[in-house]
DNA sequence: ATTAATGTTCAGAA
DNA sequence: TTTCTGAACATTAA
């Protein structure tokens, strides 16, 4: 489920592992596991990147960006069960992909771990990862939108406000979870239209934004009950024992101990909220 | 034993 | 133009 806290606790798991190191080889999973998307193939890729070094690892949105002094970019999209995992114990069900350094001293090695595939890895250009990091492709980066950022992205459409914050043209970074913790946080209803927020909402839906995101990436994310996600060095994220609505259904409202947690479905998505601090109409 | 659900993204349809 | 639906895949729970 990688959102924008476990995909930046990624970047920063791997980053004191890869940055600075030279690729002595990248390839794919030695037991020809399920294909994966990859572009161009993977061995374009190893012939391209062999020898060169990563000069910084970044976050674009919920993607691991891997930068190379060639001036490519590796681009990881996690999606929904993908890791990347420094010298991790074998696991050939999993494994994908790997970047194996050398530098003189022992073999260490970055991999790609996902058990159901749907991931994606890209070696970009310059300019392709300049188009990327732009906010045509993908919208400002959810800690850094500011109250302004959020009036005019919540003016520019009447969809539910929890489905607006999963549109990542809109705003990038927050995904299923963490858009019901932050609207629950913020005490707004998840079936509120964007373009009816109130401006005192949407000033506590900002601070929500950060609260949640900050948060989580403190304690290393959330690895809910399949335990699929795991951080760089492959340890469960604690996050999830924070949830206050997200899988809590039927569950006593933390804050006002009075609502019970409801689902409902939106955009073919679970949402779960308290009806009690997150009424539809305002209050007063 | 089938069906629904699960984190994300995108192509294609409405 | 914008919004909605289903598919990509693996695994578990009901």
């Amino acid at each position: 489920m990688p959102e924008l806290p476990e995909v930046e606790t990624m970047v920063r798991g791997i980053r004191p592992h890869v940055q600075g190191r030279r690729i002595a080889e990248f390839r794919a999973c030695p037991c020809d596991c399920r294909p994966m998307l990859v572009e161009p193939s993977a061995r374009e890729i190893a012939r391209r990147v062999r020898g060169t070094t990563i000069s910084d690892v970044i976050r674009r949105a919920k993607r691991v960006v891997l930068k190379l002094n060639s001036g490519d970019a590796f681009v990881i999209e996690p999606r929904m069960t993908g890791l990347m995992l420094i010298d991790a114990p074998p696991d050939p069900d999993h494994l994908r992909y790997e970047w194996l350094f050398q530098d003189g001293g022992p073999v260490s090695r970055l991999q790609f771990w996902d058990r159901r595939g749907l991931g994606t890895l890209k070696l970009l250009s310059a300019e392709q990862l300049d188009y990327l990091m732009g906010v045509d492709q993908l919208g400002r980066d959810a800690l850094e939108m500011t109250a302004s950022h959020w009036v005019d992205v919540c003016a520019a459409t009447s969809t539910a406000i929890k489905v607006a914050l999963l549109n990542q043209k809109r705003v990038a970074g927050i995904g299923n979870l963490y858009a019901s913790e932050i609207l629950h946080l913020a005490k707004i209803s998840p079936l509120t239209s964007a373009r009816q927020l109130k401006p005192a909402q949407i000033d506590r839906m900002t601070a929500a934004v950060l609260e949640v995101l900050h948060t989580a990436i403190k304690y290393e994310g959330s690895t809910l009950s399949d335990g699929t996600y795991r951080n760089a060095l492959n340890k469960a994220g604690g996050y999830q024992n924070a949830h206050r609505v997200y899988d809590r259904e039927d569950e006593l409202c933390v804050t006002c101990s009075r609502g019970k947690i409801i689902r409902v479905v939106q955009a073919q998505r679970s949402t779960f909220y308290c009806p009690v601090c997150q009424p539809v109409r305002r209050r007063k």
